[in-house]
DNA sequence: AGCAGCTCTGACAACGTTGTCATCGGTATA
DNA sequence: TATACCGATGACAACGTTGTCAGAGCTGCT
């Protein structure tokens, strides 16, 4: 390659990196070379030599690629560093603690430049050394524990409570809760924000309403079929995630009862306005939580070494119908 | 590094890649070594050193890792890669030609062992050179031009072909096209089964009831309101993507002749079941698409030198209702 | 005892690139 | 004319790892 241009492979070097240095008659053979060679530059061999080791890669730790809250998130930083130069890597650790590890290791040990977690994990201190190593890292929906890092949360508390108090400005006293596996941090603020909404207005919580841990859309529909073919059923439900409301929709309207118990779930999703009715959601902003996770991480990347900062994006009510149902 | 533990460089290179040949003292030392001082192994340096050279990573280049079809596809590459130590950088292309050619230089230089493209371009014999530099390459959902390679793609003429004929069969005559970018090559298949299974049938193209190049739902929700507000209007539509199809049901539905005008739709989706009526679709198998792809590039990449093969994966009617309503 | 053959270990080069520094030729300054 | 300086280029080391090979220390055979 340097011997077909005639000169040294520094000077390649240099050519490659834009430096400009290099006279246009060296530059242009170099040119010329890299055109008949197809030589590529190997980053990896760069990356290693290079002074401040940086890969022009990051790491994004998801729940799972294929759901559309974090493919968004997905789409949303790979924009951003595509405009930065920088490749993503994306993981799906399908809420599992030694997958996550598997998928982190796999990624520092390719030293990447930053990691974005949606963490599944309960204790992220392994990756204290990591940070120590001087890779940055942002928490994405929920927050670090046992380790000081930047983090862009969802209201959750705050955002069932909202939903939950919609609900009862109609009218309904009864309300079931559908949620998620409790080993979610999200799932737990959820339902904190459902509890804390009733006890404020005086209702008592009645475990016989409350079905949690509940995976997928299935055991939902099977949780919302049962809950009210009790005796006093509830007369309107609050669903703690997006498949759980599709599988509680789904029950309703098994029963046919999807135009008398109201309906609120957490988090909107794709046609939740053309269903029959359209579902009432607190809908979260992940292109929001995206941008402001990979904001945050290129500022840490390009040596912003001030004290961690923890985002909080607000979530939005919309009304679609089935959560104006009266009791 | 070696130093603490007091052996060679050499020996932590055994240690770590699990040569059986470090006797149990050493490797002891070795590996309380590693954990002392949070040593990860450097894979950048070490696959530049390797004989095979190989990253243990791919590249897989997407429409948008944000849509459904594109995500699934990426979800089961990545579960079979994991099974396998590679890890899996996905990209989005947006359906534009330069964006694809970054995209997979980005890749190249990461010196990936294989290529994983849903093209958009339609020239690729710029892969050629990273071809004959021995990187793997299987292309799915189109087939590659100008370039020898692997593929693995839908059944798109004959799905098309099979949903006209299910609406001819239901008696309708007057059938409108919805269809997407005709840059797209299934989206060409896709229309080329429409008019084969029409011709077949004795019954003309009608180019007033064909409307291509539609982008996204806002666009198709508009064309299905004014091809439905034409004198003679189609009693059907058959519409040639998801996107599509969703905003042609919201079209149809907006003039509330959704229980009047057929409707059939290439490609599942979500909710799909739940609409009123469900909409009928011809369903492709996204995850057969894409286990088929990695098994067949990780064939390539164990070394298969076996000439190039090309997969159709059939497409599959599901009926819900929406295809079923009668002229 | 002498030697072959084994197992374990380390020295060294090499992978492709960039950082550092020296060199060379030319130009401006005293 | 002598000197300092500048701009362009290359020689060489280094990044962290693995491939190659040689050597040290054994064991077991004759």
């Amino acid at each position: 390659m340097a011997a077909l241009a005639g000169v040294s492979v520094k000077t390649v070097s240099r050519v490659i990196n834009g430096e400009p240095v290099v006279s246009a008659d060296l530059s242009g053979r170099v040119l010329a070379a890299i055109d008949r060679l197809d030589y590529r530059q190997n980053m990896t061999a760069s990356s290693l030599r290079r002074a401040d080791g940086k890969s022009a890669t990051i790491g994004v730790l998801l729940e799972d690629v294929s759901n559309p809250f974090s493919s968004t998130l997905h789409r949303v930083i790979e924009d951003e560093a595509l405009g930065r130069g920088v490749l993503v890597i994306a993981g799906s650790s399908d809420e599992d603690e030694m997958r996550e590890r598997e998928l982190v290791a796999a990624f520092t040990t390719r030293r990447v430049d930053g990691l974005i977690i949606v963490p599944a994990s309960h204790d992220h201190s392994y990756l204290l050394s990591e940070r120590r190593a001087g890779t940055s890292m942002v928490f994405v929906d929920r927050p670090p524990v046992f380790l000081d890092a930047d983090s862009v949360t969802s209201d959750s508390t705050g955002g069932a409570r909202q939903g939950v108090g919609h609900l009862i400005a109609q009218g309904h006293k009864r309300i079931g809760y559908l949620g998620d596996l409790q080993t979610i941090t999200t799932a737990a603020h959820r339902y904190q924000g459902y509890e804390d909404e009733l006890t404020s207005r005086g209702i008592s919580i009645e475990p016989r309403l409350v079905r949690m841990n509940l995976h997928g859309i299935e055991t939902a529909q099977a949780a919302a079929i049962e809950l009210l073919s009790m005796p006093d059923p509830p007369t309107a439900l609050f669903t703690g995630q997006n498949l759980i409301t599709i599988g509680a929709y789904r029950g309703v309207r098994s029963l046919d009862q999807h135009h008398q118990v109201a309906l609120v779930g957490f988090d909107d999703f794709l046609l939740a306005d053309l269903l029959e009715p359209g579902i009432t959601v607190m809908a979260q902003d992940p292109a929001k939580l995206g941008q402001t996770a990979v904001e945050l991480l290129f500022r840490r990347i390009d040596g912003d070494r001030s004290p961690s900062v923890h985002e909080v994006i607000p979530v939005r009510l919309i009304t679609r119908g089935s959560g104006e149902v009266t009791p």
